[in-house]
DNA sequence: GTCGAAATGTAAACTACACGACATTTTCTA
DNA sequence: TAGAAAATGTCGTGTAGTTTACATTTCGAC
């Protein structure tokens, strides 16, 4: 892949605003890249060296499988997200992988350890990284005392709104969100069984809440959820 | 408070390993102080600035009431542990308290805006913070996890022995865990009612796997939980 | 267009767990 | 050291939500 094209798939990324072109252009040397379709298995090598990754374009979701091969979904990423080794030590007993949820993906990825560097180079990096992890972890922090207390249909509720909120495309009241998650998706999410979940969201169309389709998802009125 | 005292406080702490002891002292300045007994509730004022906060002694829960009066563990912090407001918005809506949970708890809090500016100042110290970050967030996400899929008596067995393999005190197999929580603290943290946590604990201790006492937790074999 | 797989819809039986309602024990405090 | 307040123990009852099991719909591949 071209320099030019690589430097400019990180440089409209909030977390570089604060690199001159030249430094930039240093990290883009590191770049690895990958696409995928919709569905798609990405695997990440485990025994490679720490890397970070950086999702450019579309969805992905972190699944983890145990040993009685039952999937749970750890994450899911979204265009813009950084995910990956933020820690040093790396996950030997659990395989993990990501699958592509949206038609087109693009990730890109760099050496942990030269992101250190460029860090030690660039305090401002370090201070907007922090912040970016920090508040990552909020959101996390947040679906957590949710799913403790809370009932089937409240976590649900505040999933949409939550989802709605943070990618929905809005219009007054309404919101229109591009869905890439399947109900089979959303229980997991929200940590129901699918038939739970289908059931709720037939509810919601009854009450005239929201529309439910395999591609979109449109709330009348998000006041109300 | 002598600045030397201060200083004492702050030096042994990892983080700030990599600072020279005139940094640090420089950091001991902006330092605030806060002792308190078990039981007592520590509130911080929300509308003062943004502070990073860090618990040098004893363990606290952190405690959110909702509009209903519903308590929710948000978090429980334990000695070393850094917490507060690492990102910059601030909670205005859910209003949370921290509760002491052993005899003697003590908290020194600095200034955000005094801790970024160290940081741009000392990137490493930068580093290491994220690194810090990174494995909190890792850890929340285990638990995450773990309590959308598995059932209660699971959560209570992955609780406990994540518990002793952070703080107990290793004997071979045994551990002993200082007991800081109570079973209805547990019953939060892992989502299910007091009774049923009550009830696991007992049978774990009919099996012998653990002894339950109000000061103590002894794990017999931890490789069986 | 046809076929098969994935996604969604529906319903009955079953069960883990919450909840209320106490008794008992331990700890704190006056 | 008594008495109150927490913490813990125990037991029905009720129910939200899982599980199993299948029907129907939708979508993509050929």
């Amino acid at each position: 892949m071209y320099d030019e094209l690589k430097y400019w798939y990180l440089r409209d990324h909030k977390l570089f605003w604060t690199l001159s072109i030249s430094q930039i252009k240093q990290l883009c040397i590191i770049v690895g890249f990958k696409n995928a379709k919709k569905g798609e298995i990405i695997y990440f090598s485990s025994s490679d060296v720490p890397r970070i990754f950086l999702l450019k374009k579309g969805n992905i979701k972190i699944v983890a499988v145990d040993e009685q091969g039952n999937e749970t979904i750890k994450d899911i990423i979204q265009k813009g997200d950084l995910f990956g080794e933020l820690t040093l030590e790396s996950d030997r007993n659990s395989n993990e992988y990501a699958k592509a949820l949206t038609d087109e993906v693009s990730i890109c990825s760099f050496l942990l350890s030269d992101f250190e560097e460029l860090m030690l180079k660039n305090p401002n990096l370090a201070l907007t990284y922090t912040k970016f992890v920090g508040l990552k972890m909020k959101r996390i922090k947040n679906n957590y005392s949710n799913l403790i207390s809370k009932d089937a249909k409240t976590r649900l509720y505040s999933f949409i709104k939550e989802w709605a909120e943070r990618e929905g495309k809005f219009d007054g009241n309404k919101v229109a969100i591009e869905n890439y998650l399947t109900q089979s998706d959303i229980a997991q999410i929200i940590g129901t069984s699918r038939q739970t979940t289908t059931l709720l969201l037939n509810e919601m169309e009854e009450k005239q809440l929201i529309y439910y389709g395999r591609k979109e998802i449109l709330i009348d009125d998000i006041s109300k959820i």
